[in-house]
DNA sequence: ATGCGGACCTGTTAGC
DNA sequence: TGCTAACAGGTCCGCA
């Protein structure tokens, strides 16, 4: 389901019910997520006010009064905004009870999430500190993409869905990046110059911007934290349309898999 | 050091 | 209709 952009339309639905609230309690129902939900979370998690709610990533940051919340959706995952007398359903692994009445609920089928409780920097944690630029801020370019270029070789595609190299760009808008940058999935990161790496920059800032505007894509469940379908489905230009017309220039769109990850592209509009 | 495949899970869909 | 296999939005780890 999530990626960044359906995280941060996560990110922005939950925040206004958590700031400044305390957190009541916790509710572990299945501590088993990718990684196992830490005790400490348990015992000192109750009590504490949330300052903020920000994003790293993928990763949603909880700010506590003594720790950070470390929130990943993984592939499954969605938080929402519940009554306290809303019953839980079978994947809801873990609830926030809030002092404003409101509980905050994760639910997770594939468990691929986590949820992790961190003292001290949150940048110096395992998880955050290995992470590259945030795609929709200056420190992202083409000039950047280049230079990380320049020292291996390897696929463009699985290239920037990597997150040391750039955060936040998973499957869908990979693919749909680059067609938008006319760029092969397959072409070597070293036969792309600094002019198309500044094209792609500028695709990836646009594709995942305008996402987030239209509150994400929903493929077969993604709804953001109220409910609300994704828009973003209509403007895809690649993703799950393998076989199908390309918009731009009619030609079949072809779909392989690289890196075992479903891409798909037209072979006339990009090279 | 780099890159690939496997692993973690369940639900849905396609195909026989 | 029912069973089975393949596939799905992520990302870390271990091995070659």
């Amino acid at each position: 389901m999530p990626e960044l952009p359906e995280v941060e339309t996560t990110r922005r639905g939950i925040a206004p019910y958590l700031q400044q609230r305390k957190v009541l309690s916790v509710v572990i129902r299945q501590p088993r997520l990718r990684w196992p939900v830490p005790k400490a979370l348990s015992n000192e998690l109750p009590g504490n006010v949330i300052r903020a709610v920000e994003r790293r990533g993928k990763y949603l940051l909880l700010d506590c009064t003594v720790a950070t919340a470390i929130i990943h959706l993984g592939m499954s995952g969605s938080l929402r905004i519940v009554d306290p007398k809303l019953k839980p359903a079978k994947h809801d692994h873990f609830d926030f009870v809030l002092d404003s009445s409101k509980v905050l609920r994760y639910t997770d089928p594939r468990r691929f999430g986590c949820l992790l409780w961190h003292s001290g920097d949150i940048h110096k944690h395992w998880l955050i500190n290995h992470l590259g630029p945030e795609p929709l801020t200056d420190d992202f370019s083409g000039e950047l993409l280049h230079e990380s270029s320049r020292k291996r070789n390897i696929a463009v595609k699985p290239f920037i869905m990597e997150s040391q190299v750039v955060v936040g760009v998973g499957n869908i808008y990979a693919n749909e990046a680059l067609f938008l940058a006319g760029i092969h999935p397959t072409r070597s990161i070293r036969r792309i110059s600094l002019a198309r790496y500044d094209i792609l920059a500028s695709c990836i800032k646009d594709v995942l911007g305008r996402a987030i505007k239209v509150g994400g894509t929903t493929l077969r469940d993604f709804t953001s934290s109220s409910g609300e379908a994704g828009y973003f489905k209509q403007s895809l230009f690649v993703y799950g349309r393998g076989g199908l017309e390309c918009k731009r220039c009619g030609e079949l769109l072809k779909e392989i898999r690289l890196a075992q990850r479903s891409t798909v592209f037209c072979s006339k509009c990009q090279r």
